[in-house]
DNA sequence: GGGATTTAATTAATATATTAACTAAATATA
DNA sequence: TATATTTAGTTAATATATTAATTAAATCCC
């Protein structure tokens, strides 16, 4: 068998898109992409972050995070601030105007996951956690040195 | 809560690149992208499709389709055909060279995905499998009309 | 202290994602 | 049958993904 469509690649890519589905409507009537999104969220749980932890903690690579930082700062809703002790790090800071925004689009995310998860409800939602996480600490695992 | 680094499109997007970062390696060895294998395969498994299947199996929205194609044709990989009954309608073939390029990729991928399996156990992939499919269908359930 | 190496970020080049507008062919409908 | 509408695919414009090369600052090491 292995048939194409079930793969789990395709399987993880259709879960996600599914979801996103949900969310991205938010985002569009804000003027944000899925990205800033996720940039400006991470920043409003600890704002201050240098970008190679951003890049982490967004699952974003560094040079596409160069052009969503640019595109953020254009449109006032982030600063960039060189680390003073080592010249080579950049901090990310959020501005007033992003954090406005942050708590305009929180609670209609929060409320549309919250839909989400009594959709599923309780039980499948501990296992489909469950099994997440037990993928990733496969994957993580058997990552090949660079 | 609701931390956003265990965010539900983010565990699934860690999910998803773990997985990936098995494969990435085996196409890149022989010059293609993600999104180029998920075509070449989908087609080596329903040859002729016409676009806008093809678009939909392989998660790929047509203005991206489109250039795919183009790159694959270019590569002599695919060849596009008008459809004689209804002249909008195009099909997708795949060239010999791209058969036999699928011949010698798939069975890399093949056993890397079996390790995989072997990784998660069979439980763990009965478990993961049965979450997806289960939030699939809640996603799908809840699509708003357009 | 000065050159080699490493590190953080960016730039470059190509490929893909996303939404809207457009084109051409087919179909519906008055 | 002429026009309106729908459908399949592409084009346009902007944003992001990916790998390699580059730049500048820090650290190593002699």
């Amino acid at each position: 068998m292995l048939d194409f469509e079930h793969s789990l690649p395709i399987l993880l890519l259709r879960a996600r898109e599914g979801c996103m589905a949900r969310f991205r409507p938010i985002l569009a009537r804000n003027g944000l992409t899925e990205q800033q999104w996720r940039v400006i969220r991470a920043l409003a749980e600890d704002n201050g972050q240098e970008a190679a932890e951003l890049a982490q903690t967004t699952l974003i690579l560094r040079p596409s995070m160069t052009g969503i930082v640019d595109r953020l700062e254009r449109d006032d809703l982030v600063m960039r601030k060189k680390d003073q002790a080592d010249g080579r790090k950049t901090c990310i800071w959020l501005t007033r105007k992003a954090r406005r925004l942050y708590e305009r689009i929180m609670p209609e995310v929060a409320a549309e996951y919250s839909q989400l998860q009594n959709e599923l409800g309780g039980k499948g939602w501990e296992e489909l956690y469950q099994s997440l996480f037990q993928l990733i600490s496969t994957n993580d695992g058997s990552a090949k040195p660079n």
